[in-house]
DNA sequence: GCTTAGGTTTAG
């Protein structure tokens, strides 16, 4: 059951601080982690690396703690679950639960490091209307588990659970708790415990930020900045790493920022001029030509946020922990309105290969095919782009076994794939990435070769240095900045002219955060979009941040779906009153027919013609009615197994089986077609109005559990679920082959026992409405003007 | 132990 945005007081943000050890994700299973909590906007993932971890989560929105479980078992699920919706049946895993601890009893001692606490948690929805029978449950914690409950977790806290057996409460009378209780022991068990308490009288904490203008020598800040120049980091001569930034504000004064650390990752993630940087306890230094630049102090954080106008408003942390307010939010979305009046953004130097002219100096974003190492100070890097190159590219020789990735294409690829000659400071970082990764080269130099043949070849030098930002950087591979990218790649799959063999598809089409694993993935969208909107792709969470009625397009797989019996997902829908009804059964539409047989007991009435016919069974008969008149294309059946309803309707056109009552006909009841055309079967509601039957549509309903790295959305497929399917739903109703056309769509996009690496991207488009229940408005999702593809066609 | 860099082109 969806629930609506205005619910969502706050959210959890992921903040990996493990409680008690530094440890790397889900390796640790019994671990207590903190949740830092945040107002207003949807949990974001923060990290798919390593796989195992805990990506995403929204608290107050009770819909998808996603987990994903180390290294090669059932791939990912969504875990879900509410204390009111605990069932008996559902055993370890599939449930997740949060909730605030309301009491904590004692640890417990057993033997020698065995413990027990016992705690218990209350659903932390206001719900005042709820009795604790439905709203607070008993829970156990067994081992290592409960001693680090015991010394981490306060009451109040606000705790999710993951990993439990659901048992029945013995105590459930005597405490009037709920009737079955949470078992957390060992194996997949796992708390999540947010610090920040939930009781109003709790702070939040709280940052100011210092304009630019404002800072002195000496002065520890948090700033805000649009960038206007970056590096990415670079190894100095002491012991860490730095970035170099010129960032600005509505102030106009522009400062330098040294960011330090000898850890990459804790480096602001900066992709292009214009990206909004918060930066946490920075440290204004004296002047230096003059002006204040800033360096990082101790504790030192950095996010960074698209600068686009309009774009979702994601934070990109270098700090596992960190504070993230819907006052930081109309922050960046000030700066990104500020900074697209000004126009004081550079021009941009990207370029794609196709548009690069010798002696240029440009930045590509590229996905690497293969490398090789030439020298020690040098790094061959072969990319493409999606797009040929107008002049004909150097192929550097180098050993076929000194390359790594593959680039073993023969035909159609000519001035596609670009050798890069990565120098001196920028090779350590080129020989870390791996075939497939999405990067960012900037400051690249194309040079023509000064060869004697004709035409001269063009190939491309990153230089040493980090002059005029010189270097490169792996894009995440959602990034917003790789969506070109990524359709010229598509493009160039759909044209004939490429005859690529598997091993390489494995290589361009496999996501970077799947290498190393080197599973398959589609890289064609299963499900393109057939509408006109421009709109740019935003990511599953920003789809639930903003309120209804909206459009979006978006770029997701499918997790799961319902229902997974295909047969139910078709219905019969009423246009006049929207009502739905699942289309029955032939075995309860046979019963209706049979209790409607009373032997010769059979109406006469007076406008049609009454014959009969022998019936299967023994001295049985069939009457029909042939209508005297206008309304001779109709056919009255009276006193007709289903059966014998079906095989007349072989050879006669528009049966309306009928039935006597006291003596008058009458239409069988509405849970049975009102009419037989061939195999169409019509279904009707409201049968006995003066207009007549209101005939129902066969329509197709169904759920997506769609995912992304951002999170997951929950949408139905409805109005345009025929065109997506490219079936009609009344055809599909008696059509076997179409019925198997809808499975053989959704086992594309949800392979049986597949893993989510292993499913196509769909490209949406999701409409966002509400719907009024109980007097309340809730959001919901509906995929309009999407069809799906197929893959053997053209 | 508390610097490193502090934009502004390699020269293959």
């Amino acid at each position: 059951m969806g629930r609506r945005l205005s619910e969502i007081c706050f959210i959890g943000i992921l903040s990996w601080c493990c409680s008690s050890r530094e440890c790397e994700g889900a390796t640790e299973k019994s671990s207590i982690w903190h949740l830092d909590k945040v107002p207003g906007i949807i949990c974001q993932l923060l990290s798919l690396s390593p796989p195992g971890c805990l990506v995403g989560y929204n608290l107050m929105s009770n819909e998808g703690l996603r987990t994903e479980f180390h290294p090669s078992g059932n791939g990912s699920y969504i875990l879900n679950g509410t204390l009111t919706s605990v069932m008996m049946n559902t055993e370890e895993l599939d449930q997740c639960q949060h909730g605030k601890v309301i009491q904590k009893g004692p640890l417990v001692s057993l033997d020698e490091d065995s413990y027990v606490l016992k705690a218990v948690i209350q659903e932390h929805r206001l719900q005042h209307d709820l009795p604790p029978g439905l709203t607070a449950i008993n829970v156990f914690f067994s081992g290592g588990l409960a001693k680090e409950f015991s010394e981490t977790v306060q009451q109040e806290d606000v705790v999710v659970l993951t990993g439990f057996v659901v048992s029945r409460s013995p105590t459930t009378i005597k405490d009037g708790l709920h009737s079955c209780n949470l078992q957390l022991a060992g194996g997949e068990a796992c708390v999540y415990v947010s610090d920040i308490s939930l009781s109003t009288s709790n702070p939040k904490p709280k940052y100011n930020y210092t304009a630019l203008k404002d800072l002195k020598p000496g002065m520890i800040v948090n700033i805000y900045g649009v960038v206007t120049f970056f590096k990415q980091p670079f190894r100095t001569k002491g012991t860490d790493y730095c970035s170099t930034l010129k960032i600005t504000d509505e102030s106009n004064v522009k400062i330098g920022c040294s960011i330090f650390s000898e850890k990459l990752e804790e480096h602001p993630k900066v992709f292009k001029n214009g990206d909004i940087i918060r930066l946490h306890r920075v440290k204004a230094t004296q002047l230096f030509n003059s002006c204040v630049n800033v360096v990082t102090s101790l504790g030192f954080s950095a996010l960074t946020f698209e600068g686009t106008v309009g774009s979702p408003v994601v934070p990109r942390a270098t700090s596992r922990n960190f504070y993230f307010s819907e006052q930081d939010r109309q922050t960046v979305e000030k700066l990104r309105q500020w900074t697209a009046s000004q126009g004081l953004l550079p021009p941009l130097s990207t370029m794609q290969l196709a548009h690069v002219q010798p002696s240029t100096y440009f930045d590509l974003t590229c996905q690497l095919l293969a490398k090789a190492k030439v020298d020690s100070s040098c790094t061959l890097l072969k990319v493409w782009d999606g797009t040929r190159c107008a002049h004909p590219l150097l192929k550097v020789s180098i050993q076929p076994e000194a390359l790594e990735g593959n680039v073993d294409v023969t035909k159609g690829t000519d001035n596609l794939v670009a050798d890069i000659l990565v120098y001196d400071n920028h090779v350590e970082v080129a020989q870390e990435l791996k075939p497939g990764v999405y990067l960012r080269i900037y400051n690249l130099h194309a040079i023509l070769q000064p060869t004697p043949t004709t035409p001269r070849h063009m190939c491309f030098h990153l230089h040493g240095g980090t002059s005029y930002g010189r270097g490169l950087c792996v894009l995440p591979s959602n990034s917003p900045d790789l969506q070109q990218l990524q359709s010229n790649l598509e493009l160039l799959t759909a044209s004939s002219e490429m005859n690529l063999d598997d091993s390489f598809m494995d290589v361009w089409s496999t996501p970077p955060e799947n290498l190393g694993h080197w599973r398959f993935t589609f890289f064609s969208p299963a499900a393109v979009r057939t509408c006109g909107h421009a709109l740019e792709q935003a990511p599953l969470s920003c789809v639930k941040s903003f309120a209804p009625p909206r459009v979006f397009h978006v770029r997701a797989q499918l997790h799961r779906f319902q229902p997974q019996r295909l047969y139910q997902a078709l219905k019969l829908h009423c246009p006049r009153c929207r009502a739905l009804f699942d289309i029955p059964d032939d075995e309860t539409i046979a019963s209706v027919f049979q209790e409607a047989i009373h032997g010769e007991d059979f109406s006469s009435p007076a406008w049609a013609l009454t014959g009969f016919l022998d019936s299967t069974s023994r001295g049985r008969k069939i009457a029909v009615h042939l209508p005297k008149g206008e309304r001779e294309e109709l056919v009255f059946l009276e006193g007709a197994t289903l059966e014998e309803v079906c095989r007349i309707s072989q050879n006669l056109q528009n049966i309306v089986p009928v039935k006597s009552y006291e003596g008058r006909m009458v239409c069988m009841d509405l849970s049975v077609p009102f009419l037989f055309q061939g195999a169409t079967r019509h279904y009707g509601s409201v049968p006995f109005i003066s207009l007549g039957v209101q005939p129902l549509h066969y329509a197709l309903l169904m759920k997506l559990y769609l995912e992304d790295s951002s999170g997951f959305l929950e949408a139905v497929l409805w109005e345009d679920a025929e065109k997506f399917f490219r079936v009609s739903a009344a055809d599909a109703a008696v059509s076997q082959e179409l019925q198997d056309k809808i499975q053989w769509v959704m086992d594309r996009l949800c392979p049986p026992g597949s893993t989510m690496a292993e499913r196509p991207w769909l490209e949406l488009c999701i409409e966002a409405y509400t719907v009024e229940e109980g007097g309340r408005s809730i959001a919901c999702y509906q995929v309009f003007n999407t069809e799906t593809t197929d893959p053997h066609m053209e």
